[in-house]
DNA sequence: GCCGTTTTCGGCCCGACTGTTTTCAGTCG
């Protein structure tokens, strides 16, 4: 059998945590396991490796007892203690832990009291009464319960950024538009720039609370109100997502925009660093511990100053997932982070001469309204008939056409003639060396034959980026955040393979794939890989994405000097020449 | 179950809202 990964290591001590909880475990022994799920996840060595030197209890998070169990684990590939745990429980009693508003107690209550054990018994118990009847229960809980079942039904809780920026930033402008609005903010794993986000979260900082939670309840984009209190009111809006608002003071605004903003793993640790002070932090101040004898906490005007008093530079929100942040802001070596304005151009942009909608001229205004120098053009080859893919001709005819067109610029614009080329299932290229020479540069990807192993999934990528002419690697995973699995590939092979090779990885921008994975750059960034933001645009309105692929890759610590497409025209096309001039 | 400038026991981040119960448990973030 194939070595167990850190996910799903990680989702086994997730597991384990879930059915102490149902056990009503002692919560710190749960929450053991959560933490060490959560270290093993972002662990960065090689877990077979640590386990056969008998060095995992040297992860932080990780005591003996579960070292004990994870080399149990990764020697055997099972665990008796889990498989035993397991045994205890009906097999479809997990899947009512993705209902909003039960958790384990009522999980267990209605399971020993009523029998429950599956989400459809359960939506049958709330009809006909049973749950309502049920001591600690009631005819509200029963009525939650079934919005909750039918809300998971309708949209399973998880939205992509891009399709729920709009409604973001239009509530955002609109709160901060109010008269009794001093300032107003998006919170939250959305200011975080996750590539999926749950809910969203709305800070805002005002003298006239039920005002503004009035407007927020009653705005239109709302479909129905969850909760509605003094200082939090929760509702549903129409596309679905759930949206939370906190009404603070002003002088709250930095604890709760920061404590709001999280991750949940970033705020324990700036806790904890209050702690360690002699002072205390919630979401409405940093103050002195009772009975402390610390000097009291500086004033904080804003969250660079909570954390500068916590003894560390300032922490993009971006880079808040406790995965190095915190020893990066003390020693001084935060990156200094991409921004938008730093983008010259991109490549990887698709025309109707293939499955684009715009065509050439078209994509070229766009690219220059949105300020760019260049725009690549790489559209589909012919192994992607699907997508009208172009054949030689088809492509050295478009690559003649840009050569013309490039000749009316003058000089502040061009357009780079390129191709997205498939990469077949042995790993060899769609189109010959002789007609890649031809080209700018070229783009490789997988687009058929999802289900091979990881060995040969790695091995087919890897063929294909080291031929001397491939500049970029597309969408390394072929995910469809929510809707396909990204296929099997091992992604630190693949990164080594480009630093080998000196092939640039692509980050698709385009807000369903957001590929390479913002947790892989770091890693990319160590060996030495540059990366290309490119939206992999259909259409004009496309080229937009650009925006999400700078969010992501500030996820990924990625500065300026990471990306190629940075560089200004007249320094570029070296980049793009480089490998093949170093093979010859 | 983990961990240690409070160091091998005793604490572990902290507050808001809802619903059911009548002072608080459960859930969420």
């Amino acid at each position: 059998m194939s070595a167990l990964t850190k996910d799903q290591i990680a989702d086994l001590l997730e597991s384990i945590a879930q059915m102490l909880e149902l056990k009503g475990e002692n919560v710190f022994k749960i929450r053991a396991y959560t933490n060490a799920a959560r270290a093993i996840e972002t662990y960065s060595g090689d877990l077979a490796k640590a386990a056969g030197e008998n060095r995992l209890a040297e992860i932080s998070g990780v005591g003996k007892a579960i070292a004990d169990k994870l080399t149990e684990l990764i020697v055997t590939g099972h665990l008796m203690y889990y498989e035993n745990l397991k045994a205890e429980f009906p097999p479809g009693i997990f899947e009512m832990f993705d209902l909003q508003g039960i958790g384990p107690k009522k999980i267990k209550a209605l399971w020993e009291k009523l029998n429950v054990t599956t989400i459809a018994e359960l939506e049958k118990a709330c009809k006909d009464g049973r749950v309502a009847a049920l001591s600690g229960f009631g005819k509200k809980t029963s009525d939650n319960i079934l919005a909750a079942i039918q809300s998971r039904a309708k949209h399973a809780g998880r939205f992509r950024l891009g399709e729920i920026a709009k409604d973001a930033e239009r509530m955002l402008e609109e709160l901060r538009g109010l008269p009794d609005v001093l300032q107003a903010c998006v919170a939250g794993s959305y200011r975080r720039n996750k590539e999926v986000v749950g809910d969203l979260d709305f800070i805002v900082a005002t003298n006239s609370p039920a005002e503004v939670s009035e407007f927020f309840v009653k705005h239109e984009m709302v479909e129905s109100v969850i909760a509605n209190g003094a200082t939090k009111s929760s509702v549903r809006l129409k596309s679905g997502i759930q949206a939370d608002l906190r009404v603070i003071k002003n002088t709250e605004f930095p604890f709760a925009l920061n404590y709001f903003t999280g991750s949940k793993e970033h705020n324990i640790i700036m806790r904890q660093r209050a702690l360690a002070r002699g002072w205390t932090l919630n979401e409405y101040r940093l103050g002195p511990l009772e009975n402390s004898k610390s000097e009291p906490p500086p004033p904080i005007h804003e969250e660079r100053d909570l954390y500068r008093a916590l003894g560390l530079d300032y922490v993009e929100p971006e880079l808040r997932e406790d995965r190095g942040e915190f020893a990066a802001a003390e020693k001084h070596t935060l990156p200094d982070l991409i921004e938008k304005e730093n983008l010259r151009g991109t490549f990887h942009n698709h025309t109707t001469a293939s499955d684009g909608r715009n065509t050439l001229a078209e994509m070229v205004e766009a690219a220059q309204e949105l300020g760019l120098q260049y725009l690549g053009i790489a559209d589909h080859s012919k192994a992607s008939f699907q997508a009208h893919g172009l054949d030689a001709d088809r492509l050295l005819a478009q690559v003649a056409e840009i050569r013309e067109l490039n000749k009316t610029f003058g000089g502040d614009f061009k357009i780079f003639a390129g191709s997205e080329v498939d990469i077949t299932k042995e790993g060899a290229l769609d189109f010959p060396d002789e007609v890649l020479a031809q080209l700018d540069y070229c783009v490789v990807s997988v687009h058929n034959v999802f289900n091979l192993t990881e060995a040969e999934m790695t091995k087919r990528i890897i063929k294909a980026i080291e031929n001397p002419y491939v500049t970029m690697l597309g969408h390394l995973t072929g995910r469809l955040l929510l809707s396909r699995e990204a296929y099997q590939v091992d992604h630190a092979a693949v990164i080594e393979a480009a630093a080998a090779t000196g092939t640039i990885i692509e980050l698709n921008a385009n807000p369903r794939r957001l590929d390479m994975d913002w947790r892989w750059w770091p890693l990319a960034k160590e060996k030495g890989v540059k990366c290309a933001i490119n939206p992999d645009a259909h259409s004009t309105s496309h080229l937009q994405y650009l925006h999400f692929g700078i969010g992501i890759a500030r996820k990924g610590w990625l500065t300026r000097a990471d990306v190629v497409n940075t560089l200004p025209l007249g320094k570029i096309e070296a980049v793009l020449q480089a490998k093949r001039n170093a093979k010859k």
